[in-house]
DNA sequence: GATGAATGAGATTTCATTCAT
DNA sequence: TATGAATGAAATCTCATTCAT
């Protein structure tokens, strides 16, 4: 008797995460409630729940999602790009594609298991794409290859967490000059030692 | 004739945050609750409300005191040391000291002013230290003389930021390898460019 | 496919208006309590606030229809009769009617702007129906002409509220006796100096 | 071993009570807390129930002081003076002597049975006064012989009552006016029928 | 698919009262 | 006499979730 179309029920629940994560981003993980979320989403409680089983899983399929959509776009900014210039394109989204979200994300992972292995599983994706970088780079002689391959990409992601945090601690600082600093230290960082000039 | 005492009452209050802490740490800062907070100090909700006024004063009261013991930890490290030395002692911390709770307070300072304040305000102490021990290096001739020293602090603090969320994002990381590569980071970062040489 | 059903909401708000009322009339403004008011009217409490958004919305609504009921009474007593004849009529009513709600919502006018703007507005309305009542009565000549209409239907107001004590204050007394007294009162107040025969 | 000293007692119950008072009045009977008197009257919880062993027997104890006060004032008026000039010197009262605790009072003693009695037992006094200085005025002829005492003396006290009502019902309200209107009633109510000048 | 009525547990906070000192 | 620590019940209100239609 149910004529189910799945596209279309993709569509909608695609639809409700997009104004759950307004929501969130508003008021927090915990804050933000399903009766704003159905506000938000025009639908009714009852509804939202045709879609997902709970708030939990809300919050998983959205912090999926966004972590998801920003694997992606490393991932295509990294096409047939080396690793500095990968990593300065990713700078420049710093204080867009809302750093409240990853932090909440983060402190959320601290307790939630299943949030831990998202963000983990995410890491891993993103952490193997920077790995490749390193290496053709330094096969290409870009970068320094006394460097280990995977503590480095491991270090890159988190001075990329870090960077959501300059705004936060200091409203007043110029982002733009920070980025150039933070892109002048990576580069010092990364070149091979016979590059003795400094930025 | 008896009188209030008032070091009796510090001392429960501090009694009660070092509860609070425990629940934060374990639930989140909105996950907690007064009753459990009151269950793990061992007090009747009503009589929490003697040394604090609402719940919102004990997040604030707990996040305070833990950034001004990070400030002091930090200020009493950096007393007659250098920068580098001061920034490896403070990422030897890294796991330890509850990154928990700077990630929530980095999370809730999105949306609560009272919240970014305490954060903004405590930063501005490390971040004083840290460019005052920039100039030193400077002067000693052992730091980049290039180097901008406001941006560089805020720099190395987002760099101790996202320090926190490595063992977050993959737990198989060896802390140590990674430790000794930011520091390799850090001193390529910093030297002088006559330094030519790369640890 | 449903769509609200507005008669039926207002339904359900108007059962448990009464229901508060029964509450409110047992215990008081502020002695009655939210859960009582569903216990009262066999609901949840968390359905109540689908209905009312706070107890004072509640207790603004309760008094608001008592007000309205009492006006509309009035209005209705006072079509095609005379002055004397409407308030004849609405002292019957005294014991009856709960004037403990007038009561508390008196006592609650004292520190509630909210509650003495409804009474002040409801006032208004049975001010004026009197001062017309009065006019029509000064010009027929049964009522005094030097009278103001205006003062005098304060007055009035004030006397029907003050035999709300009566009971109160002497619970043995004859009703009727002194329902008689007070029209004897009215009477010998209102009627026009020529009018020498006390009644 | 304890040395009471009665005075000194009786002192302070009467300064927490003129504290509890200044409560009620801004607060509402039900409205003040037991921690609000205290700060009023500068001490300690545990010390305010060495004088009064409930908030219930405060209430009752402020109320019935009130309620003597106000028939001690009204029987030094009633001193040598006919029940005219006596309620007309009651009435210039109106607007001061806290009609706010009266209304509350009255409410009050709806539902609480030592309430009504305190009322009641008060009333008592009040009412023979005013018999009494009725039957005067008819031995003397100044007042209409006709009218019943008794029931007389109730519907004057209710008039002072509901006259408590006027500034709250129309806060716009001239009170010299309607103090004046009042009168008018009052005297063209009690005057023999013999009187036939209106005043 | 879609609504909104309905639930009941639980959150924060207040308050009268008692107790130890 | 006097303090303020301490209690625990209860009050208001929110929220994730379920149900009937």
């Amino acid at each position: 008797m149910r004529k189910l179309d799945p596209v279309k029920h993709e569509e909608k629940r695609r639809e409700i995460l997009d104004a759950a994560e307004r929501c969130f981003v508003r008021d927090g993980l915990k804050g933000a409630s399903i009766s704003s979320i159905c506000a938000e989403a025009r639908i009714s409680p009852g509804h939202l729940y045709h879609y997902f089983t709970s708030k939990e899983a809300i919050v998983g399929a959205m912090i999926e999602a966004r972590l998801e959509e920003a694997a992606a776009r490393f991932a295509k900014r990294a096409e047939g790009a080396d690793v500095l210039s990968t990593l300065f394109g990713e700078m420049k989204v710093t204080r867009s594609g809302h750093p409240a979200l990853l932090l909440e994300a983060l402190a959320e992972a601290n307790r939630s298991p299943p949030m831990a292995k998202a963000l983990q599983d995410h890491t891993k994706g993103v952490h193997s794409l920077l790995a490749d970088l390193l290496e053709k780079g330094q096969a290409a002689g870009t970068i320094d290859p006394t460097l280990d391959r995977h503590v480095t990409a491991s270090l890159l992601i988190s001075i990329i967490d870090g960077s959501k945090t300059l705004y936060l601690r200091d409203p007043k600082l110029d982002v733009q000059e920070a980025t150039r600093a933070l892109q002048t230290m990576l580069v010092r960082y990364l070149a091979p030692a016979s590059d003795t000039q400094k930025v």
